[in-house]
DNA sequence: AGACTAATTAGGAAAAATCCTAAATGCAAG
DNA sequence: CTTGCATTTAGGATTTTTCCTAATTAGTCT
């Protein structure tokens, strides 16, 4: 659950996960999108696949990342028993 | 939206997040509830304070923190926009 | 005022994250 | 097998985070 919260505290690793939102890519098209080495890229996606929010897949000669959706819905689910169990000291309302 | 989930990205963090939705609580008793020195609880209040997540408020000698629950909210739908909305362009600025 | 309590700020050490260049790996095709 | 392409790993410099103790501010109560 940390390494999923931090996988997401990153502003480029969130940008990713948006970019794979419309499909897998691969991780050279996923680094030209940015402004910095392919190296840096490469540990970002290190992060987000320890986190459990990308698996990758070879594709031939290149490799794919696939934004793994389950890991974000247990991040949702966190935040939205933040929410939505929300208790106030006088009530209890189910 | 970036100091958001960085707040977020801290155990300790998370768990007092999770103290506070059964209502506020001095920094006192916050503190007392970890194995860390008062000061850094302050830091990671501040952290949260930053985020919008909690706000200070006087109460006689002691300083009360209040979960915010709209900043909540506002990674929540971040992260609801992953994975229910197929909906494009969502215009976040993370 | 003076003592006492609650909480923060200051200063700094240690650990972790970020990002780079250079070198290495894995694969495919000639 | 060799050459080249796609990607990762290694090593290291810089910045940020985390956490501590000591000192300080802010408020309360005799």
């Amino acid at each position: 659950m940390n390494a999923l919260f931090k996988a997401l505290s990153h502003p480029v690793r969130r940008r990713i996960i948006d970019m794979l939102r419309k499909g897998p890519m691969a991780s050279g098209d996923i680094a030209a999108a940015f402004d910095m080495s392919w190296p840096t890229i490469t540990g970002h996606l290190n992060a987000l696949k320890e986190a459990g929010l990308v698996s990758p897949e070879r594709e031939g000669a290149s490799i794919r990342y696939r934004l793994e959706i389950s890991a974000v819905e247990e991040a949702l689910a966190f935040l939205l028993a933040m929410t939505g169990a929300r208790r106030r000291d006088s009530g209890d309302k189910t």
